[in-house]
RNA sequence: GGGCGAUUAGCUCAGUCGGUAGAGCGCUACACUCACAUUGUAGAGGUCACUGGUUCGAGUCCAGUAUCGCCCACCA
């Protein structure tokens, strides 16, 4: 056949080596041109904890369809790579390989200890790095940021700086999320709430003077030891007399007072809360709000405190049962029984979290959460699907201060000084020394670099705070710190705002919102239009794929069975708009199958085109087409309007399947079939019908290609590449360059070009399709092969009108529906011993000599007929109703008249047929 | 407790103007000489979760119910 393409597409033959071509020849690369029209997108920084999910392998295959497809419309189109530090994330991953080397972060040192998480680091990054050039991601590698790097470090403290000069980053010692495990603060969006089944104690507190006492329930009994009063509702009849009282703390023996507050739920327990501002966030208000100490009887580390007596050293839940014991022994505790409820865990190590008071950083959010709010409002940012905007708007709108000073090694350090010879006077003299050095209860100077001099005291001496920021604190900033912020750099003017931001909706809150803010903030525009926020792929159990739970497949080796391209595509392909996906191995199959139909499909147009002095040349004028090249033309428009439009609606799935359909059912099943007979006939006059058809099938292949390389990049550039010298000529013609010969990714994208829609053309081909079917079904019915024997045909229609056009068919249909004789004409007889397929305005008899079995042929138009029937009875009931006749609208009533007729005349005519074989 | 999503063929899911329900896989039968068995041809298979409403007409719009899932949330 001359070409030497094996008959199965191998992706490990193409991949690298496409991919090495592209990165060499500068394919991926943007650079700010005033000439051209930017399209942006930066990557969500995947995180150096590990290797990428398949989550990872849905969200960078979206965004690079996005680029891919604006790239081929002409935008100059930067995708912009880069990795997260992932603070907490990664830190733990590092002390999880120190403990099992038998070490810890306080050995190592902080230094030592950073050290090392930057080797881990560099470690994961070149692994992620090398999954993403394997699933084939056309991102500019040569910006390439890390959120630590030297410039995005600069973006952080800058504006750690600018919000503190503004009043918008403070300290304060308030009560906040705390994981004993790490040892840090965390914010509320990386507490994750589980529902567990705990208990409720019932605890009596008797009263310091007289008989009796207050119960209260409480699913935490341990924290009682730092009990400071027992609250109880104002409005509540049982405890009126009660209020004011004091109780005796029982197991610390303490005086503590029964205070009245409306938070208190009359009809939950007993209708009276133990109070430990220390250690609950509602008793922490309660507490601040009456006055009361709040002694913290749990320590950083989840063992009882000091404060806790007799009960220090102990864990925190070994201590609750110890209490829970006492208690009984002491004849105090009442009752106990089940309870389920919502408990808070660290979304990194699953560790109990606890509410703890300290002194922390924050950012005021209300201020950057109104402007937030507005650009959503006039859809400055759009949210795809729009469902997620209301979510948006509850995150906005609920949002709390945000804690940001984590107590971790890994990460910026927050760039407050404290000096030592003065102390901060905002801070409760309590919690700081009395006298130099104060450590960090010193006067804060907050700068980028160390003050020399204290602007109260002129002091010179300063300790820089120990903790680091939140890993949200750089990432919020990645739109603009990527592109060089906060230099005015060319980048930064050029490319920013970016266009899509592709991600889960799980970080709308945290991350997309929190961007919007900064945008705002720091550059006074939005980082992005639109936000795409695609499913969450599940593994066939229903479960999130995530590195913590261990069930991703490792997407190189999937990549490894099936190739890249039938990874993405199948991807896409489960995925609808916003939908979770269920990832099943052998969905990923579709991809492989689809990307060999293709793979065959263009060694065939190849394979006939080697003998094709020169297809370009080949003017598609209507008059030297034949009906099934108009046809192909007519679906290939209609199919790039299809994808154009989902593609514009981020209806990826939708795209990808209206590409797949074109190609394999219509291309494929259809066309190519069909013009297997012109482009083999080597005679001289056959050469006008066979270049038509060879020109024809060059561009909608072509066509097909680019409509496919987002999706699949590598195969489609391989196709392309072996097409080469046709494509530079077809291009050259088109006024494409030829820069577009020489690779797909800058071929431009196909326009649904209107003078190539043809209906009449797509109604005749279709009567073609159904002709062909009828008979090869009937052949079926009948127990024959599908070619053999050919078979001789009498095509009888009731309107001499349509004979012409059916002549023109005669070719199509005898090589399609493998006949040997095929007689057409209007109202022709049944031959005798044939089998009639009955189709709209025509019969088609099928002769059938010694092979018919009349009970077959029965039984096959008696099912024809109840069909009919039935779509007869409804039709008829329709037009029976007077309110549809006078209602709807007169296109619907007109072509229900139609269809009954048709229905009617079918019925009639498959009676005639039946009552023959009687 | 609040919000959101889902419920369509045996399985996994499409179905963005309301007008006789679609795909892939699986299944059945047949076919490896001319691109592809990772294939082709033909076929079977559905009360569109349930109830009510709007409408001439509802898988599609509205209300409610049930089941599953997710997100948010400081009732001890």
């Amino acid at each position: 056949m001359g070409l030497d393409l094996p008959t199965r597409y191998d992706p490990a033959s193409v991949e690298k080596r496409l991919y090495r071509f592209w990165e060499e020849n500068g394919y991926f690369q943007a650079d700010p041109d005033p000439k051209r029209k930017p399209y942006t997108i930066v990557i969500p920084p995947p995180n150096v904890t590990g290797v990428l999910t398949l989550g990872h392998v849905l969200n960078n295959t979206l965004q690079d369809i996005l680029v891919r497809w604006r790239r081929m419309q002409g935008f100059n189109a930067l995708w912009q790579p880069g990795t997260d530090h992932a603070g907490i994330a990664t830190q733990s991953v590092v002390e999880r390989m120190l403990d099992a080397e038998g070490t810890s972060r306080q050995a190592l040192g902080r230094e030592r200890f950073v050290e090392r998480v930057w080797q881990v680091k560099e470690k994961h990054n070149a692994v992620i790095n090398e999954q993403l050039r394997r699933l084939g991601s056309s991102l500019d590698w040569r910006r390439e940021r890390f959120t630590m790097d030297e410039g995005l470090s600069r973006a952080v403290l800058e504006v750690f700086v600018r919000l503190y000069n503004k009043g918008l980053v403070y300290r304060d010692k308030f009560m906040i999320n705390w994981c004993p495990f790490h040892g840090t603060a965390l914010s509320n969006d990386e507490v994750e709430h589980q529902t567990v089944q705990g208990g409720l104690w019932w605890i009596r507190y008797p009263f310091k003077e007289g008989q009796g006492g207050v119960t209260v329930a409480t699913t935490r009994p341990e924290t009682m030891l730092g009990d400071t009063a027992v609250a109880v509702n104002p409005d509540d009849p049982r405890y009126k007399d009660v209020i004011g009282r004091t109780v005796i703390l029982p197991l610390m023996n303490r005086e503590i007072p029964v205070i009245a507050d409306e938070y208190v739920d009359k009809e939950f327990g007993t209708g009276a809360l133990k109070i430990t501002p220390a250690h609950d966030p509602n008793d922490f208000r309660i507490g601040r709000k009456h006055g009361l100490a709040a002694p913290c009887v749990i320590a950083p580390d989840g063992t009882m405190s000091e404060e806790a007596g007799a009960y220090r050293g102990l864990d925190r839940f070994a201590c609750r049962e110890r209490v829970v014991a006492d208690l009984r022994k002491l004849g105090l505790l009442e009752k106990h029984e089940p309870h389920e409820h919502e408990v808070g865990h660290c979304y990194r190590c699953d560790t109990l979290v606890e509410p703890y008071i300290s002194l922390q950083w924050f950012v005021r959010m209300k201020p950057l959460a109104e402007r937030a709010r507005k650009v959503a409002e006039d859809k400055s940012v759009r949210f795809w699907p729009p469902r997620w905007e209301t979510m948006y708007y509850h995150w906005i709108d609920t949002v709390p201060d945000w804690p940001i000073s984590r107590q971790l090694w890994w990460g910026h350090r927050i760039p407050a000084w404290y000096c030592q010879d003065c102390p901060d006077p905002k801070l409760d003299p309590a919690d700081r020394p009395a006298e130099p050095p104060y450590g960090i209860g010193g006067y804060p100077v907050v700068s980028a670099t160390q003050p020399e001099k204290c602007p109260q005291c002129g002091g010179t001496r300063f300790v820089q705070d120990e903790d680091v920021l939140d890993t949200w604190f750089s990432s919020w900033l990645w739109p603009f710190s990527t592109l060089g912020w906060p230099d005015e750099t060319a980048d930064l003017k050029y490319f920013y705002p970016t266009d899509t931001l592709v991600t889960a909706p799980d970080i709308l809150g945290f991350w997309v919102a929190r961007m919007i803010m900064a945008g705002l903030e720091f550059l006074d525009d939005i980082p992005f239009r639109d936000v795409y926020l695609h499913g969450i792929v599940r593994a066939e159990d229903g479960r999130k794929m995530s590195k913590s739970l261990g069930n991703s497949p490792d997407p190189i080796a999937v990549m490894d069975e099936f190739g890249a391209d039938a990874l993405r595509f199948s991807i896409v392909l489960i995925t609808a708009s916003g939908q979770d996906a269920y990832y099943s191995h052998d969905k990923v199959a579709i991809g492989r199958n689809f990307a060999n139909k293709l793979w065959n499909a263009s060694r065939l147009v190849l394979t006939n085109l080697a003998e094709s002095p020169d297809v370009a040349d080949m003017a598609y004028g209507a008059g030297d087409l034949a009906l099934e090249d108009r046809w192909v033309l007519s679906r290939l428009t209609r199919t790039i309007a299809t994808a154009s439009q989902a593609l514009e609606g981020f209806n990826f799935n939708e795209a990808a399947m209206a590409i797949y359909e074109f190609v394999w059912h219509e291309l494929c099943d259809w066309y190519l079939e069909v013009i297997k007979p012109r482009v083999r006939n080597a005679a001289p006059e056959a050469t006008a019908p066979r270049f038509a058809a060879q020109g024809v099938v060059t561009h909608v292949l072509d066509n097909a290609i680019r409509l496919l390389h987002p999706f699949a990049p590598f195969i489609t550039e391989e196709v392309w590449q072996h097409l080469g010298a046709r494509m530079a000529r077809r291009g050259a013609l088109a006024g494409e360059g030829a820069d577009a010969a020489a690779s797909i990714m800058v071929a431009p994208w196909p326009q649904a070009d209107e003078r190539w829609l043809d209906p009449a053309a797509e109604a005749t081909f279709a009567q073609v399709q159904e002709i062909v079917r009828a008979i090869r079904n009937i052949r079926k019915k009948m127990g024959l092969a599908d070619r053999t024997p050919r078979l001789r045909v009498t095509l009888s229609l009731a309107d001499p009108a349509a004979e012409a056009g059916m002549e023109a068919c005669r070719g199509l249909l005898c090589d399609q529906a493998a006949l040997e004789h095929l007689e057409i004409g209007v109202s022709l007889p049944k031959p005798p011993a044939s089998a009639a397929a009955v189709l709209p305005g025509m019969e088609a008899y099928v002769a059938l000599e010694g092979v018919i079995d009349l009970d077959t042929e029965r039984k096959r138009l008696r099912d024809q007929l109840a069909r009919a029937a039935k779509f007869l009875e409804g039709s008829e009931r329709k037009l029976a109703n007077v309110a549809f006749l006078e209602k709807a609208p007169k296109e619907v009533v007109e072509k229900e008249y139609q269809q009954n007729a048709r229905l009617r005349e079918d019925i009639q005519r498959l009676e005639a047929n039946l009552a023959e074989l009687e």
